[in-house]
DNA sequence: CTTGAATCTCACATCAATGTCAGGTTCTAC
DNA sequence: GTAGAACCTGACATTGATGTGAGATTCAAG
């Protein structure tokens, strides 16, 4: 399949694509004439590389975690060094963190969310909106 | 306290402290000299503030969160304006898929860091590492 | 009072992925 | 072959939080 494709079926515009294959994420075939051939797979490399990137990772280590992925079509899969387990595991220390981070903001928009919807009031005397005038908050 | 126990005590560099006062999410007193004079209770509310940017949160909605939330020492608390509430609602939502691709990435480098580790092989006859030239991954 | 540490403001730099624009080439359908 | 869509490369801009440095002022301790 061609980038303009690929771009559509996977909502990452054209620029990220190349950006991807210039980093050494993904590569694609050419035709005569010079323009990208995606094989199917691409589809979902480029949502795993997303993922990656929403993830905190940067495209250097992306591209080193790659060719050390199970592929569903049992594809070549390559050890890690155990230089990159290293790396590896302090990331995945991140994410772990990143996501109790995200449980915690979670908490408090659906306490504002809760409140706002007629939970327990915080003034039960008068309702008090947002934009009528912020006291110093903090 | 001053921003240079503040900085110390959240992690958060003191450029972002004053950065944080002028998108209007925390304000402090001013010494007679001009010198920033934070209460106790900044503490929290600084490590909240980075727990909303680490939830890809902008420094204007959290501006507009921040007077709705409910204060631990029962500060005042507004409530949010329909509008506001949808807007955290889709930003709730962001939070969970945003959430669910950390969990798969997470998967992700727990595969691989398994598989180093010596896990079912991919390829029991030859151990491959990651320097030895990848063949062109995808 | 003096001195060094801390803080102030203001301006400019950074990072990394992505957007955008320009000028040229290739592809596809007629 | 021709027109228009899609693609190519390359360069520059954007974003938003944060780093950094300069030059001036304030604070705290001797």
């Amino acid at each position: 399949m061609r980038i303009g494709e690929l771009a559509a079926r996977t909502g990452v515009g054209e620029r990220s694509l190349r950006y991807y294959e210039e980093q050494g994420l993904l590569a694609a075939d050419r035709t005569p004439g010079g323009h990208r051939d995606y094989p199917e797979r691409a589809v979902d490399r480029v949502i795993r590389i997303q993922e990656l990137y929403a993830a905190g990772l940067h495209s250097s280590k992306i591209a080193r975690i790659l060719p050390c992925m199970r592929d569903e079509d049992g594809g070549p899969s390559l050890r890690a060094t155990p230089a990159l387990v290293d790396e590896l595991t302090t990331e995945r220390n991140r994410i772990d963190r990143m996501i109790d981070d995200l449980r915690r903001s979670r908490e408090v928009l659906d306490d504002v969310i809760d409140t706002a919807a007629g939970g327990v009031p915080a003034q039960p005397d008068k309702k008090r909106y947002e934009h009528e005038g912020v006291p110093p908050c903090l």
